[in-house]
DNA sequence: AATACGACTGTATATGCATACAGTCTAAGG
DNA sequence: CCTTAGACTGTATGCATATACAGTCGTATT
């Protein structure tokens, strides 16, 4: 359904998103016609239009400015980003090595704070997890990447959490059956964790996105 | 400085931040009035003058929804640190399929902007470039992944960069032996690119991060 | 008692804006 | 050659909106 735009398309939308980020409101026409040199407001109108039909955008009838613009991710629920006119950013802490029995968030695991755009990830996390080892490293997670998190108690099978086991808080791929957790590690190298009884276990949060930081090599 | 708003106004105010939060564009006066049971658009335009001279909002003269929310200091207790309040100060472009033979910064490319903070990356960046496929795989860099890029036209053997070859642009890992250049790819189903003599060949930018947006799965 | 201010009602009015209809021009297909 | 789609110009119409001015009412201040 990813219809593709057109360059003059892709041009308008961007100047939309770049009024928006910036006066936090969207354009009319005729500020769009203006910017473009287009001597009718009907050219922006056409373009809003062939926009909305292909999906980038949600036009509100009889509304000024009514211009909503829409998240265009292929594979992703139909999530309508909020975007708020950033002035300020997410605060988010990142995480470092977690003390043994602590609250992910206590004062003494935050190694510095990051700003960041609520609007990078579909999902609003609630801090950013320093990844330690290479347990996952198949599924693109890498030593000493960011991981960031969202604080929940529960998740689905199949999505990368962070999990805590006992005394100790790790990343893996949850995997529940009839009952019975396992957590997957995304590396032959190194071995699937199955929760026994008696075990304490909780999912910490899950992992909506990731920043690696460091210098690529 | 911090002037108080009064309930009323709180009330106003959180109004407007749902609209936004839910249509993405402020709301009229009309709809204030209808939302709170006023009588009379003016009951909304007071408020408005009130919390736009405590600093709450800028009003846009002229402009209709021309609501501009301002960020307020949240009066939460955070870390040791007196937290500088920083806009975040770097706004980069998403590049996403550069079509053949345009510069990657063509506004065609551009898909959308994100602000990010400058103290994320080591170096800093300046573009998002969103990889296509998997031919880095097990460098860590998974489709759709958005590679934090440096312009520049030199890089050291061994770097990731982002290439150009005749038409195509290209992530590949570099190398450079004798002067004989190689792009290798790091995933063993994709085959090595070595430049051949007539070829045109530049190198657009080193990889200096990189960020997952996507939910991971 | 006088004054100020928050929180409105009521009435107006000039623009702001969305939007319809009628054309033109060009490039791409069938 | 004919048709369609994208990208416009030009002209209009009418509701949508911002915003000014004149009051009312109640609660604090001074």
């Amino acid at each position: 359904m990813a219809t593709t735009l057109t360059p003059r398309q892709t041009q308008i939308l961007n100047f939309i998103r770049q009024v928006i980020s910036s006066t936090g409101f969207p354009p009319t026409r005729v500020e769009i016609s203006s910017e473009f040199g287009f001597k009718s407001a009907n050219a922006a109108e056409e373009h809003l239009r062939a926009l909305a039909k292909k999906g980038a955008i949600v036009l509100t009838a009889g509304a000024s400015r009514g211009i909503r613009l829409v998240s265009i991710d292929h594979d992703d629920a139909p999530s309508v980003l909020s975007r708020t006119a950033n002035l300020l950013g997410l605060t988010l802490p990142i995480i470092g090595r977690v003390a043994a029995g602590q609250p992910i968030l206590a004062s003494e695991n935050v190694e510095r704070e990051l700003q960041l755009d609520p609007a990078l990830f579909s999902k609003t996390p609630d801090y950013l997890l320093k990844v330690r080892g290479l347990s996952m490293r198949d599924a693109g997670i890498l030593d000493g990447d960011l991981l960031a998190v969202k604080r929940t108690p529960e998740a689905r099978s199949g999505q990368i959490v962070v999990a805590r086991i006992d005394e100790d808080v790790t990343v893996k791929r949850l995997s529940q059956h009839k009952g019975q957790i396992i957590l997957l590690a995304e590396n032959p190298d190194f071995e699937h964790i199955s929760i026994k009884p008696g075990q304490q276990f909780a999912i910490e949060g899950i992992a909506v996105g990731l920043i690696r930081a460091e210098p690529l090599h």
